[in-house]
DNA sequence: GGCGCGGATTGATTTCGATCAAAGGAAACC
DNA sequence: GGTTTCCTTTGATCGAAATCAATCCGCGCC
C-alpha cells in the first residue's frame, strides 16, 4: 500500500456516485465520507489474503481489483473483478473475523478504505446506511448467482458474447467497445484461461466481432444475442 | 401450492431455529412469526419462475428446494439447493420487482412464506430484523462465492470430497453419512451431471469412500482431505 | 520512430466432464 | 411381498476447454 489520506475532492466525487453511496441522504453521506480514507496500491500489490484478520473493507475509486481463491496446488481462480464504484469485503460487516478470499490490485488502483467496526457502528445508528449496505449485498449476491449460472450453462463464446452485450449501449445494431482492462483479466473474470478467451473471440469473428488490441467492434448486436 | 395456514407449533419450533430467526429477540421474533404463513408443495411443483413478479420470499421448514436457471436451449443449472433452515429470495427485499431464478420443490416441502413488502416494513422499524437479514445475505454471498471458486478450481472428485467433509462430524478418523436427498440433486448442487457424480464416487473408493444407496462410509477422513 | 517486453494468439495435445445408450438396483406402490 | 418405476451406475464416445509450447504483436519506453 502506498499512502493513507483523507479523500481529495475528485475522489469524493467518485465515491459519492458509487452504488453504495448514491442512495444516501445528506447526513448519512457525510457520516460515511468522514469514515473514508483514500489508499492506493501498485499493480500486483496484495491488498489482503484469505484467512487474514479483516479490519477494513474497500470501495474502488479507480483501477481494478481482483478477488480470487487459491487451490492447494497454488492455482488461482478469480471470483470477482471490482472496478470503479464496486465495493468488496463489506459482507464481513456481519460475519466472521477473517477475509475469505485474496485481493490483488490488477493495475494501479485508488480505493476508499472503511473501518469495518466504525461502519458497523454507523449502520447501527443510521438506517439509511444500513439499507445501502443491504442493497449492495443483495446486488452482489445476485451477480454472483448469475456467475454460477453462467459458468454452468454457457460456453466460452457465449460468456464473452454476454459480457460484450452487457458492456455496450443498448440501442443500435452495431457498437464499438474499448475493454477497460487487460484481456487476461477478462479471461479470469469469465472463468477462462487466456487462450480460451482468445479462441472465443475468434469464434465470435463469424458473428461480426472484430478485435484489435482492446478495441472491439460489433457489427451486429442481434447476431451476438443468438450465440 | 397446497395450502396456506398459520404455522403450527412444530413449524414454529423449526422456524425459530433457522439462521435468519435465531438471532432475534422476543419482540422481533414475534413480529416475524406473525408475518409467516405455512405453505407446502409437492415434489416437482414450481414455486416461482425467473421473471415473475416477486411478492414473497421463503424459508424452508422441511424438504429441499432447487433454485436454478435455464439457458435458451432449456438446459437447467442449479444455483443453490435450499434445505431446512435456508431462506431464499430474501435478496429481493432490496432489489428489483422480479424473481431472478426458478424455484422448484425437489421433494415434498413445507415452507414459511413471508410477504416481501411486510418484512421490508418490519425491517425499517426493527434493527434486529434488519440485521438478521443482512447476516443471511452476507452468508449467502460468501457461500455463493465459495461455489464459484469451487466450480473453477476443483475437479468432480474434489467437489464431492469437499461436500462429504463439510457434512460429516469434525472429529474422528472415520464417519458415515446418510445423504439427505437424491444423488441427482447432489449432482446438480455440485454442478455435475449425475453420471459424473457417480464416477466421482467410484474415484473416491480408492480413498476409502463406500457408497450403498444414500449411505456413505468414510474410512479415512484425512485421506479425503488430500484429494 | 525504433526497441524490447509482456501480453496475446495460434497450434498441438491432453484431460475432464457431458452426453448417449443400456443395464442394474433401490424405493415406492399396490 | 412382489411388482413397477425411477434412480443410479457403467460403458463408450464426443466436445469443450486446459495445458504446453512457440510465435506474434501491441504497447510502453527510450
Amino acid at each position: 500500500m502506498n499512502k493513507v489520506l483523507r479523500l481529495n475532492s475528485r475522489d469524493k466525487n467518485i465515491l459519492v456516485k458509487t452504488p453504495i453511496m448514491a442512495s444516501l441522504g445528506q447526513a448519512s453521506l457525510a457520516r460515511m465520507l468522514d469514515l473514508a480514507a483514500a489508499v492506493s496500491f501498485e499493480a500486483r500489490d496484495i491488498l489482503f489474503r484469505e484467512g487474514e484478520h479483516a479490519d477494513v473493507f474497500y470501495c474502488v475509486l479507480s483501477g481494478y481489483v481482483r478477488l480470487y481463491r487459491l487451490n492447494k496446488d497454488g492455482r488461482e481462480a478469480d471470483i470477482r473483478i471490482c472496478g470503479p464504484g464496486d465495493s468488496f469485503a463489506e459482507c464481513l460487516l456481519y460475519l466472521g473475523p477473517n477475509y475469505r478470499y485474496n485481493a490483488q490490485a490488477a493495475e494501479g488502483v485508488t480505493l476508499a478504505r472503511f473501518d469495518l467496526a466504525k461502519v458497523r457502528a454507523a449502520a447501527e445508528q443510521d438506517v439509511e446506511i444500513s439499507r445501502a449496505i443491504m442493497q449492495a449485498l443483495a446486488t452482489h449476491l445476485l451477480t454472483t448467482m448469475d456467475c454460477v449460472a453462467n459458468d454452468r450453462l454457457q460456453t466460452a463464446p457465449q460468456r464473452v458474447a454476454h459480457f460484450l452485450l452487457t458492456s455496450c449501449p443498448k440501442e443500435g445494431t452495431s457498437a464499438s467497445i474499448r475493454l477497460p482492462f487487460q484481456k487476461s483479466l477478462l479471461a479470469g473474470k469469465l472463468g477462462l484461461a487466456p487462450e480460451a478467451l482468445s479462441r472465443a473471440f475468434s469464434t465470435l469473428r463469424r458473428a461480426g466481432v472484430t478485435v484489435r488490441g482492446r478495441l472491439i467492434q460489433i457489427s451486429d448486436i442481434n447476431a451476438l444475442k443468438q450465440i
